[in-house]
DNA sequence: GTTATTTTTGAATGTTCATTCAAGATGTTG
DNA sequence: CAACATCTTGAATGAACATTCAAAAATAAC
């Protein structure tokens, strides 16, 4: 048997970027083409159809944002530390040109109710971030404060990945997690 | 000369609840067609193109929505009972079948930098609802204490309106609302 | 009521879409 | 190296796409 001769990483990557840049819909299998290199055969036999590259987009950019995310974690001295570092990080990543918010926001708010498995499957992804920082809370806080914290934070993700489509957007995007999240104790940010 | 024989406004809020639910790549124009009842020469006669047409429908679900919001607070005693009331409003929406977001967040996170004019013009929309809340704000905060809450207010907006299409996230978002917004007494709130 | 102007109609247009497939290339096995 | 299984190629396919246009209908002006 003749083994695969393309870099499946390399060519879901690629795939994602298209993705995540165009939407699904704005996002032709002959982009595809273009992106990856792969001739529309050997898509098709790697991945079945759009939407099965599609999934397979997502799940490589969902796990890399759950990798990033606890190694971040890993390097922090405590917890409120490394969520400050992340919400600045995703402000300054509004703040690029080119800038297009979060392939998963962006997927969840494009998929309908047609691609119910596709939508679940986004909502899944994100729920697994938010337990990654429920999990953490629970170390110093008790179930209810966790859960709380936990959903406020990604209320402030999803905040800052519409909010950073604004231009000039930076100074009010911090004053704004300052004033609804003091508990973070941002007088230690820079 | 001869005068239009169909409804504008009804032909817009039909074609703005396709783009609504469906999105702009999402939804073709043989779409638009069926939910309007329009004839394609009618519609390009009407409109210009598909992008003209999709700016008429963004801009008639902005307006209404500004009407909207313009209406609730001058029913409630205190701007911060119109907030949670339109708050609660959104998380309500957000527990419906056929939960689809709003129409202005949706566009901004779909449409690229290929097409900046639109792109351009959402943003100038939300930025409208922003100044509401900034300028009603205004009335019993200085100018940073406004800023600050209105950038506080759509953060949470567009929070809820990605959260939301979590199944059973109700609790969830009254837990954490309550918990990032205490200045909004929500004490009150039943 | 005739003419002038505008709107409606809906089939037709050329383009782009997702997907297929037969032929050739490549690696694995014995 | 022969036989086999798998992968790659890229032109081809039919469906769906945004848009056009000439003819017909509707209204306004006089």
């Amino acid at each position: 048997m003749a083994r695969m001769q393309f870099d499946k990483e390399q060519v879901l990557k690629n795939a994602s970027d298209a993705f995540w840049r165009l939407g699904y819909n704005g996002t032709s299998m002959q982009t595809i083409v273009k992106e990856t290199g792969l001739k529309p055969g050997s898509i098709y036999l790697a991945f079945g159809n759009k939407e099965g590259l599609f999934k397979e987009a997502l799940d490589y950019y969902a796990q890399q944002s759950i990798d990033k995310l606890e190694l971040i974690l890993s390097q922090h001295n405590s917890l409120e530390e490394a969520i400050k570092y992340v919400l600045m990080t995703f402000i300054d990543e509004s703040c690029q040109t080119k800038y297009c918010s979060c392939f998963l926001i962006k997927s969840q708010l494009e998929l309908t109710d047609e691609s119910p498995e596709l939508q679940e499957y986004v909502s899944e992804q994100l729920r697994k971030i938010e337990n990654v920082y429920f999990t953490h809370f629970l170390k110093n806080n008790n179930d209810g404060e966790a859960k709380a914290k936990a959903t406020s934070i990604m209320l402030h993700i999803f905040g800052i990945r519409v909010y950073g489509y604004h231009h000039q957007s930076r100074e009010q995007l911090v004053n704004a997690l300052h004033f609804n999240l003091p508990w973070l104790l941002w007088a230690s940010v820079h």
